[in-house]
DNA sequence: TGACTCACG
DNA sequence: ACGTACGTGAGTCAG
């Protein structure tokens, strides 16, 4: 028989430093587990074993004896992102069938002797595999041992026998024993002989065998006399170290084979636990799958079988479906081209049925079926559905829930809302006969999240937020932002003009080409060739970021040049080129807005992003020239004025904020003046800034340091004004208190609608990581807030126009900024409209300000 | 693909 | 002793 024994703890360790990413989505820590079944697999693959013995230390060591490389920076013990991981893993080793071994008072090592011990002993073959070079005094002609490391997120295997052995080591596997009682192991606290490193000992044993004997001999062996002083004096010491490093093998554990012979895997338990800890690429290696995730009752699955498909084709009468969804509760998963919907399954509680675009009376079906307020839908991702149904002229009404919606309330770490995931999320199994119909498990999914929903108290976030939002995006999708595509042109030959200029100069500074849009040679060209002063360095070498770059100005006059022409070939490639690119065959530019992006609750775009054109330099502003309203319309433009500001003054109900906002105060002047003492009319714009920055700093959770970076003023003086503030605003001051306590307690964060951020930062052992966590605790519910407010304010905007029957539309949102394209003869009015609505989108303890502009232009009219 | 840089709120 | 403000998306280089 062929018995595989495992060092757990140590493959746990190799893997969880080996693998840099977490494997994760939502931040929890899972890259050892999934490093040590990969392992575990690649083992079992190789060896085909007859037995498998799994051996863990009892308790996580808080110190250690016994070696683990990735403990050396760690004398405490395992970061906590380890130990989380342990039990975990020993659920899914059990489910999946193998026997743990774990012994009171016994190291994982003494259970690797004492079972390869017993299988030399009785003749049976023992592989030993664990990460740690320990145990290779355990080889013999039947015992080997694989090395077992984590490269590059990929399992590595190296195999040692005796040959191996006497190969590297040149000696026999239990005289390794020896070399270590000499050579010490600084990791493993084994001191042995002092001032004898490894080639001495190596030298030593080779030739003479044994301590034992070196020791009995010691007068006469042949060593200069340094190496036979170190030694007498070592002599305690090299005995103590032999015994410390001797592996027992006399562990009380169970040695008999047969007891490790793996069982039949719990399926169910083994696939529940890794779709729990979203290992889902480690389930087909494991011969799982996600049916296995909870195996059917029996009596369920023969009302599966009853469930009844049904082909739209197969009925000729509407009337008949119509009949049968009415008043009822329908799932329907609809696929769409963006222009319409191609095709329509629905499920009603007992029929399933499948539509496809090919069937006659397909549009009457689509229209008859999303415009009934009476047929409760939810579906998967709504916004396409709106887009298409929008476009070919059909209403969408009665939209109850939306599961991708959901799940992104419920935990907006993720980055991974498919249907296939969440189902292993949330333990849903997919029936065969859904698979067919492409339903998968979308109505259990639903019960389940409607129900999770309700418990977090976000059932209004998701039906008066989320889900309206979802109907507006569509329509600004759909919209789209007319553009002067030839404008862009022409300013894109302006910049090529400068760039081609720029290029020469460097290149005549630099004396020689080269790629400037490669850090790496600018840096070497930079600091090397010109050697001007090096300032922060990245990962792989020289930083060249515009702020180190600000810092060299003076030294050089290429540097100006090279900041000029970062500028000029950034607006180049990424708007000019960038922009060309998207513009639609009607001239219009289609982003996508995306709801379940960020973890704060903004939304995001993409393809192009239009929440980051050009404002802040004037060249980059002349773009924003080219998005312009179409023929015979104008662009109406709000922006809130320091939203998060007054959130802030209302979340954490500070007396003095509430007050500034409230008088109409300009709010960076009011802080300067209270934080340094003067009356508002000595504040000079120098002042204000200060203050300004301070104000900024203390909604992203501020830090003393960066606060004096940024205002290049001493860390000292940054955290006088940083407690000036907090004195002065000492509401702000507790809210900050506050806020992180409660994160803490409850490990997530919420924005005043019931948004929700998960912090498992916080619960990190690494101090960088905790800090960070404890920033976003502070800022997220701030930046949360407002985003939801503008939410708001978005759904009303939108409402009031379809009331009032305008022909204006909005187009564009960029975070405290809404854009409306209006005809001419409404622009005044949709500019009374924007700022009315979003003004009052919420009532908070400040006022909300938002003041709108109108222009041809996002140039002109942004106020 | 990841690192770097930089555009926005 | 160490690293340092929150949230995004896109283009480029280089392995």
């Amino acid at each position: 028989m062929k018995l595989l024994v495992l060092d757990g703890n140590s493959i746990l360790n190799r893997a969880y430093y080996g693998i840099k990413t977490l494997t994760t989505k939502d931040g929890y820590f899972t890259n050892g587990i999934y490093g040590f079944l990969t392992t575990f697999h690649k083992l079992i693959e190789e060896n085909s074993p007859d037995a498998v013995a799994v051996a863990f230390d009892l308790k996580a060591p808080t110190f250690r004896h016994k070696a683990y490389d990735g403990y050396k920076a760690n004398r405490k013990g395992m970061p906590q992102e380890l130990a989380s991981q342990l039990q975990p893993l020993k659920d899914i080793i059990s489910a999946l069938g193998f026997r743990i071994v774990t012994c009171e008072g016994y190291e994982a090592d003494d259970i690797l002797g004492t079972l390869s011990r017993k299988c030399s002993e009785s003749g049976n073959e023992c592989i030993i595999a664990t990460g740690d070079r320990d145990s290779l005094q355990l080889v013999s002609p039947n015992v080997t041992v694989r090395i077992a490391a984590t490269k590059f997120g990929r399992p590595e295997v190296t195999v040692y026998d005796v040959e191996k052995i006497k190969e590297v080591y040149g000696v026999e596997p239990l005289q390794l024993i020896e070399i270590k009682a000499i050579q010490g192991d600084t990791s493993d606290c084994i001191p042995g002989v002092p001032g004898i490193g490894e080639k001495g000992a190596k030298d030593l044993i080779s030739r003479f065998g044994s301590i034992e004997r070196i020791y009995a001999e010691l007068d006469t062996i042949d060593v200069k006399p340094g190496i036979r002083n170190k030694l007498a004096a070592g002599k305690e010491s090299a005995f103590l170290s032999h015994m410390l490093g001797t592996i027992c093998t006399e562990a009380p554990v169970e040695t008999d084979i047969e007891h490790y012979v793996p069982g039949a895997p719990d399926k169910a338990a083994a696939a529940g636990l890794m779709a729990k800890y979203e290992l889902f690429s480690l389930m087909s290696k494991w011969g799982l799958s996600k049916e296995d995730v909870l195996l059917p009752d029996k009596d369920e699955t023969s009302s599966e079988e009853e469930r009844i498909v049904i082909k739209i084709s197969d009925i000729t009468d509407t009337d008949k479906i119509y009949q049968e969804l009415k008043n009822k509760k329908v799932g329907f998963i609809a696929e769409t081209d963006d222009e319409q919907i191609t095709s329509l399954s629905f499920w009603n509680g007992e029929y399933v049925f499948v539509s496809d675009a090919l069937m006659p009376g397909f549009p009457e079906l689509c229209k008859r079926f999303f415009e009934d307020d009476n047929i409760s839908k939810y579906t998967h991702n709504i916004k396409p559905v709106f887009k298409a149904a929008e476009k070919s002229g059909i209403g969408c009404s009665g939209i109850v829930f939306d599961t991708m919606l959901a799940a992104y309330l419920l935990n907006p770490n993720s980055s991974d809302y498919s249907i296939d995931r969440l189902m292993g999320e949330y333990g849903i199994k997919v029936c065969e006969c859904e698979k067919e119909t492409g339903f998968e498990s979308l109505i259990p999914l639903e019960m389940k999240l409607e129900a999770e929903i309700e418990k977090k108290s976000q059932t209004k976030l998701l039906h008066e937020i989320e889900l309206p939002l979802a109907r507006v995006l569509s329509g600004m999708e759909n919209e789209g932002f007319a553009v002067d595509k030839e404008g862009i042109r022409r300013y894109g030959e302006e910049l090529t003009k400068d760039i081609d200029r720029l290029t020469k100069e460097i290149y005549d500074q630099a004396e020689g080409e080269f790629n400037i849009n490669s850090p790496k040679q600018l840096g070497v060209v930079l600091f090397e060739k010109l050697m001007l002063p090096k300032g922060k360095k990245t990962k792989s070498g020289y930083s060249t970021s515009a702020e180190v770059l600000e810092e060299l100005r003076g030294y050089h006059p290429i540097i100006n040049n090279i900041l000029e022409y970062r500028t000029l070939t950034k607006l180049r490639s990424t708007y000019c080129d960038g922009l060309l690119k998207v513009v639609g065959p009607d001239g219009r530019i289609r982003s996508s807005f995306n709801q379940t992006e960020t973890r704060t609750g903004r939304i995001s775009s993409t393809e192009p992003n239009l929440q980051n054109i050009p404002v802040r330099t004037k060249r980059g502003k002349e773009l924003r020239k080219f998005f312009c309203a179409k023929e015979g319309c104008l662009l109406v433009d709000a922006d809130y004025s320091q939203i998060e500001l007054r959130v802030l003054a209302h979340i954490a109900n500070d007396k003095n904020m509430i007050e500034a906002f409230s008088n109409g105060a300009d709010i960076h002047t009011s802080t300067a003046a209270k934080v340094f003492g003067l009356p508002e009319e000595m504040i000079t714009p120098a002042l204000r800034s200060r203050a300004k920055a301070v104000n900024f700093g203390i909604v992203y959770g501020i830090g003393a340091f960066s606060l004096a970076k940024d205002l290049g003023i001493t860390r000292k003086e940054a955290d006088e004004y940083i407690k000036d503030y907090l004195r002065l605003y000492s509401g702000i001051d507790n809210y900050m208190k506050q806020t992180a306590e409660k994160a803490k307690e409850d490990g997530y964060v919420t924005t005043m609608f019931g948004r929700r951020r998960y912090l498992p930062e916080l619960a990190a052992s690494n101090r960088n990581i905790k800090a960070f966590g404890e920033r976003v605790a502070r800022n997220m519910p701030i930046q949360g807030t407002a985003a939801d407010i503008i939410k708001i304010a978005m759904i009303k905007v939108c409402d009031r126009l379809k009331k009032e029957n305008m022909r204006s539309r909005l187009i564009l949102q960029v975070h405290d900024e809404l854009i409306v394209e209006a005809p001419e003869d409404e622009a005044e009015k949709a500019a009374r409209i924007l700022s009315e609505e979003m003004q009052n989108a919420v009532s908070l303890s400040v006022p909300l300000i938002a003041d709108a502009g109108i222009g041809k232009t996002w140039y002109e009219a942004k106020a």
